[in-house]
DNA sequence: TGACGCTGAGTTTTT
DNA sequence: CTCAGCGTCA
């Protein structure tokens, strides 16, 4: 059970006298520390695994760990609450909705619906301005994880902004309420709120959680942290991992400093750091420990590694952004046919998306095949959108975000004054839309023909809400799109007939996931409702999951805060440079130990090869910038960096490295 | 309803 | 520059 580990990591998997912290650095082995954990816990110290509850951020690290777990665990384990933190929030609202006032069958709005909410809220308040709905909207996000409630953000509202941001807030918690809908945020500030003003209810949540892990526990914002401390009591039955150092996430309400909270929270608290890396070389540790010494520490940490000290990192000056896409492009093409490698070992990291645009266009010249990740998830797109909404009304028919979205859609010949009149009318009956819309008195402000669209679209609701019970899911769904005539919407509404397959594939995917998300019986045997389903969908990325299964062999191009957890054995990092890593507006903030962080981030990808590329001069927007290189680079061991292209001269090494690359290249063309 | 042109913003983003 | 979002016009 605790076979393969070194010393430290054995300690950490082992001990539960008293609320841990492991201080995990890059590459130290922290998901075997925790997944061997959770199955010690059971095998060995005879723990429940119902009882085991362990969280992370992300979908993918909670299947990861699952998966993990229970080949070690042997796959007999029923009930391992592996889950994100929002998905614990879910199963807690859930089972407490009543308590929270929800009704059954309740929507999660995703950020993009939040944002629309907001958008509308404002536009009928306000009288505003979209762009300023996004920073109210990131505001109203920002004070929920801060446990800040709209009467306080009322209250503590200093000026005309910040007093905008609380009424909007006001009325974006009574549009939730009355849809009878919850936000992202939601999802762990009301079990908190819950168990403050709910003893007993929260004495039976500690009693399913009789062991509790955290997984990045840096990236946890208030609320999480509240959450964390409520199910673990008195009892201090806690293990949390973390990295001070890989906090990259501040700005968007993670409190790293909840990791030092710790200590004064558990005063008999047990710390272990994991310092032992068995990802990369001597070199590019002590690069990333000599980085980020430069920011001030509570916890000492510095990692060390067996894998003997690796080539120098390479930092290479050029003359633009063309000159260093061209050159990045250039040597991974070259590095690949000298080494025979695959792609997929290469990545290319950068500070912000738009900078993947030029190497992407110089690998395509080079058809070398690449990766860009991030951009839009599956459940962003419009198809789906359309899809999930619909499951919410039928699933919620008090959701007016869901109705509003789908009522003329496929057109219903329902307009915008219908809908102004049917609001109208909603508003003073105080009943939803679609309670409204199927009320006789609506006639009396709505001329019969339009009640009666409005009315036969309920009814239909009704219709295939019933069916939905009645029948499988794949076949009742595959009725309704047929009834809506979605296939030929979509290929009215794509310019291409590829493209409107291709959507209507998104459609066919997500109906499968439902169908089989609703045949899965649960721990007692219960089949859940399309409520559930939804609800479990919209914390699921099914993206990450195709990604997971696409092991395609292309070069990795992202971001350097995408690629926090990853790892490649060759790494180009680009454009460090003053006003990019460190950011401009990181600068201007002052936070640059953050902006350290995410360098120490990215050179702890690298495996064998770390290199940096700057360049003197830069195109932005349409005028060329004298750019100036990175701070952070008088930082790195200079005895560890090997600098190339310096000034006018490359050396003659450069240019034998250059002849390589380029025979190399054509060597690989011939291949081909 | 859809096409066009104006305006403004331009770091990172899971759930 | 480039893209998104909005308003205007046919």
């Amino acid at each position: 059970m605790t076979n393969n580990l070194n010393p430290r990591q054995r300690e950490a998997v082992q001990y539960i006298d008293t609320p841990l912290l492991v201080l995990a650095g890059a590459g130290s082995g922290k998901t075997s520390v925790i997944t061997r954990k959770i199955a010690w816990l059971i095998g060995t110290a005879g723990y429940d695994p119902a009882k085991i509850v362990a969280v992370t951020f992300t979908n993918k690290a909670a299947r990861e760990m699952r998966e993990r777990a229970s080949k070690l665990v042997g796959s007999n384990v029923k009930g391992l609450g592996i889950s994100t933190f929002h998905t614990l929030g879910l199963n807690i609202i859930r089972s407490e909705h009543k308590a929270l006032g929800l009704r059954s069958g309740f929507t999660i709005f995703d950020a993009e619906d939040a944002r629309a909410l907001v958008r509308e809220l404002m536009q009928r308040d306000a009288g505003g301005d979209a762009s300023l709905a996004d920073t109210v909207q990131q505001a109203i996000s920002t004070l929920k994880n801060d446990m800040v409630g709209a009467e306080d953000a009322l209250a503590l509202a200093k000026s005309p902004r910040e007093m905008l941001i609380a009424q909007v807030y006001e009325g974006y918690e009574r549009s939730l309420r009355a849809y009878n809908a919850v936000d992202f945020d939601d999802l762990i500030l009301k079990p908190v709120q819950l168990f403050n003003a709910h003893g007993d209810v929260l004495a039976r949540w500690q009693d399913r959680t009789r062991y509790l892990l955290v997984d990045e526990y840096q990236d946890t914002n208030l609320s999480q942290y509240r959450l964390v401390k409520q199910l673990v009591g008195v009892r201090g039955a806690l293990t949390v991992v973390g990295d001070d150092d890989q906090s990259i996430y501040a700005w968007r309400g993670a409190r790293p400093e909840n990791l030092v909270q710790l200590k004064e929270d558990f005063p008999n608290l047990k710390v272990i750091a994991l310092e032992q890396n068995y990802r990369s070389t001597g070199r590019i540790l002590r690069a990333a420990n000599a980085v980020i010494a430069n920011n001030p520490h509570v916890f000492e940490k510095k990692l060390w590694s067996e894998l003997g000290p690796g080539d120098p990192i390479r930092i290479v000056a050029c003359k633009d952004e063309q000159h260093e896409a061209e050159k990045i492009a250039t040597e991974i093409l070259g590095h690949r046919a000298r080494s025979n490698g695959k792609w997929k070992d290469y990545a290319v990291l950068y500070r912000g998306n738009f900078q993947s645009r030029l190497i992407e266009e110089k690998l395509r010249e080079k058809q070398v095949p690449y990766k860009v990740s991030g951009g839009q998830s599956f459940f962003a797109r419009a198809e789906i959108k359309d899809l999930m909404a619909y499951l919410r009304l039928i699933a919620n028919p008090d959701d007016d975000s869901a109705f509003l979205r789908v009522v003329n859609v496929p057109r219903r010949e329902i307009g915008p004054t219908t809908l102004e009149k049917l609001a109208q009318y909603a508003g003073k009956r105080h009943v939803s839309l679609s309670t409204a819309a199927g009320e006789m008195g609506l006639g009396e402000v709505l001329g019969g023909q339009y009640r009666e669209k409005l009315a036969r679209f309920v009814h239909w609701l009704d219709d295939v809400r019933q069916r939905l019970h009645r029948l499988p899911a794949k076949q009742a769904l595959n009725e309704m799109l047929e009834e809506l005539g979605y296939e030929a919407w979509l290929r009215s509404q794509t310019a291409t007939p590829q493209g409107a397959m291709k959507r209507y594939e998104n459609v066919t995917s997500l109906v499968e996931s439902i169908h089989t998300m609703s045949e899965k019986v649960d721990d007692h045997g219960k089949r859940p409702d399309i409520g559930e389903v939804i609800a479990r969908l919209v914390l699921l990325d099914m993206l990450d999951q195709q990604e997971e299964q696409d092991d395609s062999d292309r070069v990795q191009l992202m971001t350097l805060h995408a690629s926090k957890g990853l790892e490649f054995p060759n790494v180009w990092v680009l454009a460090f440079e003053e006003n990019v890593l460190p950011h401009r507006s990181s600068i201007e903030a002052n936070t640059i130990e953050e902006e350290r962080r995410l360098l120490y981030v990215g050179i702890t990808r690298a495996r064998r090869q770390l290199t940096f590329t700057h360049a003197q001069k830069r195109k932005q927007y349409n005028e060329m910038l004298r750019c100036e290189p990175s701070r952070f680079m008088a930082e790195l061991p200079k005895d560890d960096v090997r600098f190339e292209g310096e000034g006018t001269q490359a050396s003659s090494e450069e240019k034998a490295r250059s002849r390589d690359n380029a025979l190399a290249a054509l060597d690989a063309l011939f291949k081909r």
